[in-house]
DNA sequence: CTCCGAGTTGCACCCCTGGA
DNA sequence: TCCAGGGGTGCAACTCGGAG
């Protein structure tokens, strides 16, 4: 995702309690802010791992499926740790007249590395973001505005259940891995034709139980979130790839072509040759 | 005109979903 | 846990547009 800014809308500065100031992901390298940074940040370290280098603090590792808020003008400098995977790091920057009590309220999760239970919802979150701004323009700003009021909500919220879930593994041995377990094996086979009543018999569910309990956890059904998956990896191949044909995306999902295209209309709103001439 | 890639549409199958 | 219905998915045939 190449990052959008907010540079040529200031005036929304001015009206938007809360705005997005910029937003992106992307393979993250070595980066220098001596300075800080003029808004607020929220990090999401996707896969690979990378470190955070703030003044006056002692550095921060962010693995896969961590979250880390970052406020403005602190002085900071982050780059991939030892890994063999590629560092993919989103992050938005926010600010606004709402936003340094936002932070105050939330003064126990900044600067500290957040585990995100549901991080590919919020992770989707991020790209719907994107999104919105890459297509909308100014007028997206409003929506994006109410978004990212959401998403620090839910990151929040995120951090309160998360500590309801770790009870629930120490008194009675909650099903939480079995899931996750369940899940990494959709992450692992998303471009395959991949039955659900498979994936809920390796997590030794019943598809109907499992069903219920990845909905009550993800907040949407399976099926979504493998098409959230490879909706996401069809942007990445689309924006990666200038020279690749749809049909082969198509291919590197396990969609067969025209549902692809179907699939890809209904989720972003145009085809995916214009999705890719316009990126 | 032909070729090719992209996109659309209709149809059939069957699996997922959600209510009971 | 069961089950009916809706919708996800694949296939085939078509149109459209651009390039040569």
């Amino acid at each position: 995702m190449m990052p959008f800014l907010l540079a040529e809308f200031t005036n929304l500065e001015e009206i938007l309690p809360l705005y997005v100031y910029c937003v992106g992901s992307h393979e993250q390298k070595h980066l220098e802010r001596p300075e800080g940074y003029p808004a607020h940040q929220l990090f999401l370290s996707r896969s690979g791992q990378g470190i955070f280098r703030i003044q006056g603090h002692a550095d921060i590792l962010l693995t896969p499926g961590s979250a880390l808020l970052l406020p403005a003008n602190q002085p900071h400098a982050y780059f991939p740790y030892e890994s063999t995977e590629n560092w993919d790091l989103g992050f938005v920057a926010f600010d606004g007249k709402a936003a340094k009590s936002l932070l105050e309220q939330m003064n126990k999760l900044v600067l500290t590395v957040l585990q995100v239970p549901n991080f590919e919802l919020l992770w989707s979150q991020l790209e719907s973001l994107w999104q919105l701004i890459s297509l909308n323009g100014e007028q997206a700003y409003w929506e994006a505005s109410k978004r990212i009021y959401g998403m620090t909500i839910s990151l929040l919220e995120g951090q309160a259940s998360d500590k309801k879930i770790l009870k629930g593994v120490t008194s009675s041995g909650s099903p939480q891995p079995a899931l996750q377990a369940a899940v990494k094996l959709i992450h692992d086979h998303y471009n395959e034709r991949l039955l659900l009543t498979n994936v809920a018999r390796a997590a030794g569910y019943s598809p109907q139980h499992f069903h219920r309990l990845f909905v009550s956890s993800y907040g949407m059904t399976p099926q979504q979130y493998i098409l959230q998956l490879r909706m996401r990896r069809a942007t990445q191949l689309l924006q990666e790839n200038p020279s690749i044909t749809v049909e082969s995306v198509a291919e590197k999902l396990g969609m067969e072509t025209s549902y692809f295209i179907r699939m890809f209309k209904r989720t972003y709103g145009l085809t995916p040759k214009k999705y890719k001439d316009q990126s």
